[in-house]
DNA sequence: TGATTACTTAGCCATATGGCTAAGCATGAT
DNA sequence: ATCATGCTTAGCCATATGGCTAAGTAATCA
């Protein structure tokens, strides 16, 4: 198991870090520059930069630069694929849920509790 | 940028591996134990331990040992703050898709392309 | 031309991740 | 009592991640 989906694996790695998902939330408000997406994380700039490589690498975000300036924005169509897997998943889980409750509903009465 | 929201930190990073992604998958079909989820992946047992560790810590999952078999099931509610949190993203982008538009056509005019 | 500004690249460092083998330990079967 | 089964722990290894500083390069501005 190591080599199917690697949109997901990019994406959902990209968006475990707080400091990426907090760069989505205010590109969400709109393009900005490097200096800008990095001023509120009080990060430097060449940890910002790789950053911000790993979401545009998820395709989560694209970058053009204007003169000397980088400027960034989101990709709004790069969610569909979390979407998708989340939605196919919950669809699976909430299928199975009697079962799933039956079967916790025995666990409780035959171990007490967990471990 | 490196405190806030532990649980999709957790969370995300939980998902972003295809062999946990595939357990979850196959959690859906109802419990199961230890050496039945690590066969598949042709990973050993340690290795598969571990991965079911990262998603007991994401909350993902549950397990209860019975005898010497540990059953391990998923937790469907543990996706709802993923699911919200997308959700949120998914209507902060859609909001600013007209600006989004507008930028990119401009930079399209002025660049050519990226980079 | 020369100084700033805004990235960019290179490279170091500590920790985390994902894989393994080798033992250990408890439970169920003989 | 013994042995097999199923997990568990300990520990090694290579690579990845997230942070940094220092030293470029390229585009403005004075």
């Amino acid at each position: 198991m190591a080599k199917h989906d690697p949109d997901l694996s990019l994406l959902f790695h990209a968006l475990s870090d707080p400091t990426r998902r907090a760069i989505l939330t205010r590109l969400a408000g709109g393009p900005a520059a490097v200096t800008d997406l990095a001023a509120p994380t009080g990060l430097r700039l060449p940890t910002v930069m790789r950053h911000l490589a790993v979401l545009e690498e998820a395709g989560l975000i694209a970058s053009a630069k204007e003169g000397r300036v980088r400027s960034c924005a989101i990709v709004p169509e790069a969610l569909a694929p979390v979407h998708g897997w989340l939605d196919d998943q919950r669809a699976l889980w909430e299928g199975r849920l009697d079962r799933l409750d039956d079967y916790v509903m025995r666990l409780m009465k035959e171990t007490g509790h967990d471990d």
